[in-house]
DNA sequence: CAGTATCCATTTGGATACTG
DNA sequence: CAGTATCCAAATGGATACTG
């Protein structure tokens, strides 16, 4: 009997599709806008705030402070502050946010790849009349 | 390592970290707090409407209606209505549909498996107090 | 059943100003 | 530089009522 639901058992105990469940939380860190664009960042290299700020186009300086703090609560990303003046603080992924950055990044380079079909899609959907062949 | 820019060059000329790009809106939809859920869902089996917001604990019928419709404009869902009374209307997984379930079902088991760690850092990161060793 | 329409509370998020 | 604080606009999202 483990298997009460519909035919998909969580590997542990946790369970996303369990709206109470801590999981959904942290999947929705990651998953946010401006978390999934930090992480696909950082696994490029290290970052400042303000590196990163210019490397996520349209991010706030409140955004990108919440979604760092997030995602250094969770484990993902270290911070690391050096005690001069001005201050200096970099961002870099720890190992488990490296794990997680690549499952993300996997997700967003299959987006832009798929892209071209996807817009052609669009058209197919928005426009009623079919002005193929 | 045959890199120009900062190290990241996108697969084609769609760029998520430009803001303008129409691939960061599909890449919101496919990690949207529901969008992920549904395809998720959706691997595990076709499912009707009301199923499926019995499956995504706690979506509105009003969020679900407008994730599956986003999906489907994006051509990552089927919606198969039947012409009978009362109505019945089937949701499954496109190719393309699938292929993106595919990769955002591996970060869900992957934050799944991941949580007990998690939580551990949580603590970690809240109680100032290292009660280690 | 499978939605849509509407109203409304909450949240998100950006611009701006300010601080260590 | 690296944020924080504040204010406010806009989007999100839920409850309810209604329709084909």
């Amino acid at each position: 009997m483990s298997q009460t639901r519909e035919s998909r058992s969580p590997t542990t105990e946790f369970d996303v599709y369990d709206r109470t469940c801590p999981a959904r939380l942290v999947l929705e860190h990651v998953t946010s806008r401006w978390g999934v664009l930090a992480l696909g960042a950082l696994r490029e290299r290290t970052y400042r705030f303000s590196e990163l700020r210019r490397r996520i186009d349209g991010v706030s300086e409140k955004m990108l402070a919440q979604t760092l703090q997030t995602l250094e609560r969770d484990g993902f990303v270290h911070r690391k502050a050096y005690p001069q003046v001005p201050p200096r603080v970099e961002y870099s992924l720890t190992p488990q946010g490296q794990e997680a950055a690549e499952l993300v990044t996997g997700l967003v380079t299959w987006v832009e790849q798929r892209m071209p079909g996807i817009l052609h899609q669009h058209q197919l959907h928005d426009d009623p009349n079919d002005a193929t062949a």
